[in-house]
DNA sequence: TTCGGTATCCTGTAAAAACAGGATATTTGA
DNA sequence: TCAAATATCCTGTTTTTACAGGATACCGAA
């Protein structure tokens, strides 16, 4: 019985190049494909692949919610983690969210199908690059920062100052104070230049 | 006669969709690709397609500075940028490299297509976002800084002070508020947080 | 050669951030 | 349910940045 995949990508290219790759296995039958969140739920609420392959950069929601919330409600289905860059966050809270493989794009059509086979026979599958990924970075790990920090960095990035940024979120200046120095006690950096520049890097701005 | 098509991009599935789409296309002949700059010289060296689709993120080279040099080397070449996210900053980097055209990794088979034949044609192709990209950031052009203003620049990135920049460097720190309120004015913002930010953005960081 | 841009330096003030050392209510997860 | 995490607020002090308004020296291109 062929194993029923299905691939959520916003990038046309990418799920072109995936159905080309897998249009000749035989034992892999093509479902289709999403370009958002919202549409993949679409069609689990009326389908059931064995695999999702799932990219972690959709345009409404981010990959990683998208997995957990699919594991919730589909916990047979296994997934696939799919990403152009190597950020190592992904990788880790990706596998962390209940995905069961993971490639990066410039995975080979071998990768891929062993990556498909993997997973569906309950193993967890990296490709080269993610495995590596996740093991060099044991140690360099990415801060987590709560809803509200976040919040902050963001206005922090866009250049607003402490009481502009309590305005804005109705809260007090000292408030925002204490949200600054634990943004900087997670990152462990000394001032807001360098916290910017660690968050852009982690791509949390 | 067919135009005759390379492509330099080191994600295979990007490769893979690519030339699913084009395959069928009786005016367009595919030449071939590369995964990275070096092989794109190389083949350069002996073949001579009408258009490359270049990638703005090789492995050994940015697409960029590969533009630029490709450019220089063969004139006769269309040069179609490709990225998979609006990097606002790339897209304008590369026309001004010599690229004729952007296309983003979500284009469909139709944008590519047209892509390639305006640029043969000599035309400029924006595809829809990236042409967006491009107007809404008219105005706010890439800042032309110093030599001396990048180094601070990123030394405030690393997170020192005024007082560690002036010793690292050997100059006063009145010199380096100098050079730091003439970046916060170039970058048209108005702390050192924005300032990151932006640069981060247009990759001086 | 001269002029514009760059790099260097100065004094001073006001605003903002960094840091210390708390407290309290609410939310959330084991 | 109960402890831990989160979000809120406070009073201070010191350090750093932002900004105003200068000056001088050097270099390269018109």
């Amino acid at each position: 019985m062929a194993i029923k995949i299905f691939i959520a990508d916003d990038h046309y290219m990418v799920v072109e190049g995936i159905r080309s790759m897998l249009m000749h296995e035989k034992n892999i039958e093509w479902m289709g494909h999403a370009m958002n969140a919202a549409s993949c739920m679409a069609f689990l609420n009326q389908n059931q692949p064995d695999v999702l392959l799932l990219d972690i950069n959709l345009p409404d929601k981010s990959g990683i919610d998208l997995c957990k919330e699919i594991k919730v409600k589909y916990p047979e289905i296994f997934i696939v983690g799919l990403s152009s860059f190597n950020q190592q966050s992904y990788i880790q809270k990706m596998m962390l969210n209940g995905a069961s493989g993971y490639v990066l794009k410039n995975a080979t059509k071998e990768e891929i199908v062993d990556a498909i086979v993997s997973v569906v026979q309950g193993a967890i599958y990296l490709s080269n690059e993610a495995a590596a990924v996740v093991r060099e970075n044991k140690d360099s790990q990415i801060p987590v920062i709560t809803r509200r920090e976040k919040e902050v960095l963001q206005l922090i990035a866009e250049g607003l100052t402490n009481k502009e940024i309590a305005e804005k979120l109705f809260i007090s200046t000292t408030t925002v104070d204490t949200h600054r120095n634990s943004l900087l006690s997670k990152f462990d950096v000394k001032n807001t230049a360098n916290l910017v520049r660690m968050a852009a890097q982690f791509d949390f701005i």
